[in-house]
DNA sequence: TATGAATGAGATTTCATTCAT
DNA sequence: AATGAATGAAATCTCATTCAT
């Protein structure tokens, strides 16, 4: 059951537009519906509910963000500067996409958002992992922390700085801070003998 | 206009069962009240609505976290040791009062939340800035980042620990991990030159 | 248990005043209780329920107007005249007395101030009816009728008077018709040979 | 939008027999919902409120009675046999669809029933003006009336016959009285001249 | 397949009335 | 007694979702 695209790209503007300026449950899904040109029940037949239609275009953006990366990694060595390009990608993902990026971080019940199990949120963890994984074992990030704790140190700061950027007002690039905050990263999850 | 203090204590045991478990909007008022034993008109004529009812509570628990911060750094000057005992303390009462945390990291729409302005919060992000500001002010951590950026460096890794550690079933103890964790913290924000 | 009664002077003023212009269940009894002056637990004591406090008033209110045609048809002898000055009498006293007269004809639901089988209501029902007996067992008013038809004949037009008087503005004076109008009414009651 | 005629019928029946017998305020619209097996949210669509409910039904009540007398007038020359008939065709249908006559007569909020400038009520009104007037035209009528005042005497005795049935336990027919009550309204309203 | 009517649930507000002080 | 807090019921409105066309 593929939805025609027209329909489709009005439908994730739309999504865009509304849920990264309203809390998930006051939107109306027959306000998105509207906007979009679109009957509500076609929404309902093509993604089942108000949650299916939100994470389906999640999904997808989330999806753009890991190619990206992955796309950009390509040809690099260099542990140190593939996890640079990893932060910067996603400072700069979320700048330019912050309607996508607040929706994920600021309106959706964040609850149900660490509960969809969907294959891109798991494409993006076991890309990240495998990196700092591989960097462990080549000696350069701390071997004695979990794997798991250097990602949630990288993704809590991004995401803390994401929505503080949003909350004072997203003047000032937030890409451009890459530098001065990948250095705090850095230092916390490099072997502390290969710190200089 | 004060309530009956049984009522009161009834309720917020209520919320944090009800709102831990449950994302925002599922909650039914008329449930809460049932449960503690309200009538849920004499919950509006107090808290005006749901969100009132919830941020009043909250506010009392989060005024709770930041008097026992304020209470532990009495007499302490070394502010390495006050920035650890600030991090455990979080990771502990988060751990100790998963319920509470549960609710301000994960089921309150993060938006509506970062939109409260209440006393408390203010009072926790204030008491925060002072300490990092003044280990600047001695040199001791490093005066080229914006405040604000340290605060969320430490917050960000600790909000999303919280979540993880949720996520990941509540095995073993969160403020355990302190130690590990407060040392990339620590490397992250320390004066480059002071980092041994 | 009587209640002060600078307290009733101000609670039926109110009473007149608000209950007049709005309809019974539209009416708060703390609105009430907050223009008297008095607590609404206290109108409670007093007068039991909503329907108490009304109708304890319009039984005053009811019974001075009978007092009044009681007093007007002393040392009168002429049967017309007297069922003359009745109906001048409840023109005059509705019309000065509005507020009252809106009450019972327009805004208590009819349902229930039928329902209420006060004294006063019984005694001014008593008092007509008396009368017009009267004037059938003298033959001067058509016997063939039922006593209660000729009641319902003449209280039917006063009551549908009084509402389109409002209706229509209040402008000239409701009782200033009681020429034409009791001319109307005394045809149709008269004993037909009589007519002239 | 039209409501699915089965809903409607089944919805009339419930108001009628809910709301003869009850205080309007008294009446929840949710019961009407239930007893109807329709949804009250569907109820609120399609009426807006419980005024709006009622009168909705009641206008197409108020508006078979006047298409029944303008049915029944077709035809008829001689002006107080028109009378005769309007007056027993109000009796007749009040008493026949007694709940209908309740309902607007004494559950109601007269004020608000009063206020309600539909369009049927205005049929009704102008439909019997006309008869009143064309009487007085022809000379038949007093012409010294207001023709208001006329009606006013009408429908005032209907309106108070009618309530006073109930209020009795509408023993006897109430259209059989139409002779005795008809004969009083002609005497009242026919030019003095002629009354013989 | 697309649509809008119908539904049921819950938020919120406003009362009348009861309860405890 | 007098008072105000607490209660429970209902109106009204707004949704998400299901149903029938």
């Amino acid at each position: 059951m593929t939805i025609n695209s027209d329909f489709h790209d009005r439908l994730g503007a739309t999504i865009l537009e509304v849920f990264s300026e309203s809390d998930f449950h006051a939107v109306a899904i027959r306000d998105i519906a509207r906007k979009a040109g679109v009957s509500f029940a076609t929404i309902y037949k093509h993604y089942g509910n108000k949650e299916g239609l939100v994470f389906a275009f999640v999904d997808i953006w989330m999806g753009r963000l890991t190619d990206r990366i992955i796309d950009h990694l390509q040809g690099m060595a260099n542990l140190k500067e593939k996890l640079r390009k990893i932060f910067w990608l996603q400072l700069d993902y979320y700048e330019k996409h912050n309607e996508f990026a607040k929706i994920i971080f600021m309106t959706l019940p964040m609850k149900t958002w660490m509960a969809d199990e969907s294959f891109e949120q798991r494409r993006m963890f076991n890309l990240l992992m495998d990196v700092l994984r591989q960097g462990q074992e080549e000696g350069l990030l701390n071997p004695d922390i979990d794997t798991r704790i250097l990602l949630d140190f990288m993704l809590g700061f991004v995401q803390r700085s994401f929505i503080m950027w949003v909350q004072r007002g997203q003047k000032e690039s937030l890409a451009d801070q890459t530098d001065v905050m990948f250095k705090m990263i850095w230092r916390g999850i490099v072997t502390p003998e290969r710190i200089h």
